[in-house]
RNA sequence: GGGCGAAUAGCUCAGUUGGGAGAGCGUCUGCCUUACAAGCAGAGGGUCGGGGGUUCGAACCCCUCUUCGCCCA
């Protein structure tokens, strides 16, 4: 083996032949364990959430196949409808200049499936490199001819039970994507703009409390006011009481609308006057609906100002009585030049009260990085209300448990206020709604056209169309964790796999995704679609800024697998940037950040970071130092098998049941071992991956490779020693190494896999891959405390011996003697046991054992109980360096004795606490006073040399 | 404005019946000791955000304030 633990050596080689063996797909045998990953965007790329969430998941699984259940961790994509479509127009664009247009629908989706047949697999080649056991021979992608036929089915039943309808309601409309937009594509951002204050004159010769002919109106989109059916106040308010009933005559347009009373209005906000715009702000539709205001939709699909406006009833159905004439000068003008004109207008006809200073959001579309606009539109709902009931019912009842709890909180606070969901969207790349029309506009919902017309009992020669939109892309996802296992068909997969056993995914989503995966799976089979919901935090970079390509934060998880030179680095972070301006500032930041660049750490190091930092918080702040120790931590546990290796290969290990002698240390570490098995369990059942991520490094590396390797020198290296010990040491040495290795595969599969592959047949192992071996389950027969307190007092005589050393310089080359005083029977017990390890661990020529209160040379002093530990100070410890470390000593001591006392000289602690307690702390005290005592004759006896 | 979350060593974070404040990294000191300098040994470092309360006893429970983050309006 390298004396140096190389990954990139390692890593590719292991995974090609675990999927080649087809080790990752279900066993067949065993108690089914599934996990359907959360379908990544098929034009995305992995990023450090996916890294995250997929090193979890991976654990999850590679544990459960080694706890021998038939697990099947179900691969796929999901179809990503705009960033899809926008990605191949751009192509078409650059490539062709060509637009989607020219070539037509048809074609245009043929040049998507081609895209996606050449570059969709970027994502799912990288989740390799991530070592992601997933059954690569499931692969599902939403927009399989398979998975839509599950969406189409999921649709026109919904329709049938009258739970999704098709009407014009109030949407985030993407004025240059010509789409609606789903909430979680909104991206509300803070703005500073302006409170235009207009003044709306009164009609019919009203007067207001203060004798003026019009109120004030704010509004911070001015445009919108050719829209306005309404001003509305708050029916409390005392300065517009009296006219409410009454009229405004609205400028530039001429309509005549009410002022209206409603509790929406903040009387304390602007001039307490409220301009109600029902087509186009989500607030004032909602006002429209309670008030039955009738709806002017004003913009037209690129959010110009149309020539007549569309009027609607609060039903939104047609309204052909009121005046729809618009102001000549706005038609076709943009929204925003619309805004400029109104303002011009309104201050032209002395109407612009003022203008203050406004901070506002302001919505964005997320991939067009436009102003959403909210627009009256037609579009299909999914109506929630009775599809939530069993699904907060599912939780509440504890069929589905979310991990960390709290989450289930937040679950109801979403699932209790929940709108319709609108389902529908103007693009061409997505699953197409099966709908059609005949040219009077009625709707008929079937499979296929021929099934309409059968279901609907149409003439063959009325001419049908289908509805050219698609459908959400959560609508699909949503089908996600049965539409992958072949349903409607009941197939055998779903009958195993389903439920799922458990979800892992960020807090983001929960509404998103989660809530709805809840709702139509209990629809359509009955069943949850998981048992466990596990929501992971957010990766964040080391300042807890979220990680994105604008503030130019952005880790690649390859990189830090792979390693990236500096310059290389820049030029990713700085190019094909939205924002060029942002450029320099970047490459400064990345070059302050990483002036070396990022050396290469691995897949095991990185995915151990990962499950390091998984606790139950919310932000999980990315920090390449902590990366760089676990890194390390790899390179201990090859070393730890380097040395393994070199001394149990090729020689006696035990392994065909011969006799051996079990010496301390060997029952004490295999003891240590059950216990760490034990508590790996517990986090595992828990996920708390960080304390188990933890656990295993601490038996790893500060019991094992610090205390064990350490003492089996001593026999190894002992020529006298018996076989049969020489025997039992090895074998323990690569039985304990062995397990580490099965309980640290499902973190760092590739190291654990190489190392594996050489000790398994040291210890008598058999298999082609440690992925497939059974995980360690402590054996509590083999859990011995008094092992362990052995080891404890020889690691407390060596603590000793080491801090002598350490503060009075002398070096560790230099071989001492040491003289035990007041050593009770089980002190000189262990020292028996235990000599030969202590003369050569800490270096002594020879162990002395003095009578109680017997005399002793000058020496430095350490205690371990009662018993004193003395290095004879003669041509080795000057006398005020000693007087200083018992100073120093003495000084803890008496602040540790001041708080015990204090606490056992309270009346109330010794009465009212718990016996066991007192005791313990009286005990402590003696302990701690006999110790000072000690230590202060000591430094008596040498301050009088 | 409403809701949720966070605040513990210089940094990143654990601390699950309320009973001796921990880890990793960084810092200081000494070591190329034949598994590992990506290492070994030793040491230093914290009024657990502020204030109040409950309790014999609070990082932990309650109230309040401050700061930061997220979601919603």
């Amino acid at each position: 083996m390298d004396k140096t633990y190389q990954p990139h050596e390692i890593e590719r080689a292991w995974y090609e032949k675990w999927e080649q063996k087809n080790y990752f797909a279900p066993s067949g045998q065993g108690d089914a364990y599934s996990i359907m990953i959360p379908p990544p965007n098929v034009t995305g790329s992995l990023h450090m959430g996916h890294a995250f969430q997929d090193s979890i998941m991976d654990s999850l699984i590679r544990h459960q196949r080694m706890l021998g259940k038939n697990t099947l961790w179900q691969a796929g994509t999901d179809h990503a409808g705009i960033a899809t479509q926008m990605l191949v127009e751009r192509k078409l664009a650059a490539e062709e200049g060509k637009s989607r247009h020219d070539l037509g629908r048809d074609a245009f989706i043929e040049r998507i499936w081609e895209w996606k047949e050449e570059s969709g697999g970027t994502i799912t080649r990288q989740l390799r490199r991530m070592g992601a056991s997933l059954d690569w021979s499931r692969e599902r992608f939403t927009m399989d001819e398979g998975f839509y036929k599950a969406v189409q089915e999921v649709f026109v039943r919904l329709y049938d039970d009258k739970l999704i309808y098709r009407g014009k309601r109030l949407v985030n409309w993407d004025c240059k994507l010509h789409t609606a937009i789903s909430d979680l594509e909104v991206e509300n951002k803070d703005q500073s703009g302006h409170l235009w204050h207009f003044r709306y004159p009164l009609a019919n010769g009203a007067l207001t409390a203060e004798g003026k002919h019009y109120i004030v109106v704010a509004t911070t989109r001015p445009e919108t006011m050719l829209g306005d059916s309404a001003v509305a106040v708050n029916p409390k308010d005392k300065r517009y009481q009296n006219l409410v009933g009454q009229y405004i005559d609205l400028p530039l347009v001429g309509r005549r609308i009410p002022i209206i009373a409603d509790d929406y209005v903040d009387a304390e906000f602007g001039t307490g006057c409220v301009k109600i715009t029902p087509a186009h702000d989500f607030n004032d539709y909602e006002v429209g609906k309670r008030h039955q205001l009738p709806m002017f939709n004003i913009l037209d699909h690129n959010g110009a100002v149309l020539s007549r406006a569309e009027v609607f009833n609060s039903d939104g159905t047609a309204n052909g009585d009121l005046d729809d004439r618009l102001p000549e000068q706005y038609h076709s003008l943009d929204r925003f030049e619309a805004r400029k004109l109104i303002i011009s207008e309104f201050e032209a006809a002395g109407l612009l009260e003022k203008i203050d200073d406004h901070a506002l959001k302001v919505p964005y579309g997320d991939r067009s990085g436009t102003v959403i606009e909210p627009l009256l539109t037609d579009q299909w709902f999914v109506a929630v209300a009775d599809l939530a009931k069993p699904a907060i019912a599912a939780v509440e009842q504890g069929d589905i448990q979310f991990v960390p709890k709290q989450y289930e909180n937040m679950y109801f606070a979403w699932m209790r206020d929940l709108q319709d969901w609108c389902i529908s969207r103007q693009l061409w790349w997505g699953h197409r709604i099966p709908a059609w029309y005949d040219d009077c506009g009625n709707v008929y919902v079937a499979r296929t056209e021929a099934e309409a017309r059968s279901k609907y009992q149409l003439s063959h020669d009325l001419a049908l169309t289908q509805d050219n939109d698609v459908l959400d892309t959560w609508f699909s996802s949503a089908l996600w964790t049965f539409g992958t296992l072949g349903w409607p068909e009941q197939t055998p997969e779903l009958k195993t796999f389903h439920p799922s056993s458990v979800l892992v995914t960020g807090f983001d989503i929960i509404f998103f995704w989660v809530a709805r995966m809840i709702m139509f799976t209990l629809k359509f089979t009955g069943e949850v679609p998981f048992k466990t919901v596990y929501v992971h935090g957010l990766v964040r970079d080391q300042d807890g800024q979220k990680m994105s390509k604008s503030k130019g934060n952005v880790l690649d998880p390859l990189d830090l697998i792979d390693g990236i030179e500096l310059e290389t680095l820049v030029a990713k972070r700085t190019g094909n940037m939205m924002q060029p301006q942002l450029a320099k500032k970047i490459e400064e930041q990345t070059r302050r950040h990483f002036p070396e660049g990022i050396s290469a750490y691995g897949t095991d190091a990185l995915r151990f970071t990962f499950l390091s930092l998984a606790s139950t918080g919310r932000d999980i702040k990315f920090d390449m130092n902590r990366m760089e120790g676990y890194r390390n931590f790899c390179n201990k546990l090859w070393n730890a098998a380097r040395y393994v290796l070199m001394n149990t290969e090729n020689q006696d290990c035990g392994i065909q049941g011969e006799a051996v002698e079990l010496t301390l240390p060997d029952r004490w570490i295999l003891s240590r071992l059950q216990e760490t098995e034990q508590q790996i369990a517990k986090h595992f059942a828990d996920y708390r991956f960080d304390l188990l991520a933890n656990a295993l490094y601490e038996f790893v590396w500060n019991e094992y490779c610090d205390w064990y390797l350490e003492l089996s020198k001593p026999v190894l290296w002992d020529e006298n020693a018996p076989a049969e010990r020489l025997r039992g040491t090895r074998r323990t040495l690569v039985q304990v190494l062995e397990t580490i290795l099965r309980l640290a595969h499902p973190l760092m599969p590739y190291i654990t896999e190489e190392i594996w592959q050489r000790v398994a047949p040291l210890a008598g192992q058999q298999g082609d891959t440690i992925m497939l071996q059974a995980y360690p389950l402590a054996d509590e027969s083999l859990i011995d405390p008094a092992a362990n307190a052995d080891i404890e007092w020889l690691k407390g005589v060596m603590l000793a011996i080491r801090n002598i050393r350490g503060e009075m310089n002398i070096g560790p080359g230099k071989t001492i003697r040491i003289l035990l005083r007041n050593a009770d029977q089980e002190d000189l017990r262990r020292l028996e046991t235990t000599r030969t390890l202590l003369l050569k661990l800490a270096k002594l020529e020879e162990i002395q054992v003095l009578a109680t209160g017997a005399d002793a040379p000058m020496a430095a002093t350490g205690l371990l109980g009662n018993m004193e530990i003395l290095v004879p100070m003669a041509g080795l410890i000057d006398k005020e360096a000693e007087l200083a470390r018992l100073a120093k000593e003495l000084d803890k001591l008496n602040k540790e004795i001041a708080r015990l006392d204090g606490k056992l000289s309270n009346a109330g602690f010794v009465s009212k606490a718990p016996a066991e307690v007192v005791a313990k702390e009286r005990e402590k005290l003696a302990e701690m006073q006999s110790a000072y005592t000690r230590l202060s004759e000591q430094q008596a006896e040498i301050a009088r040399i």
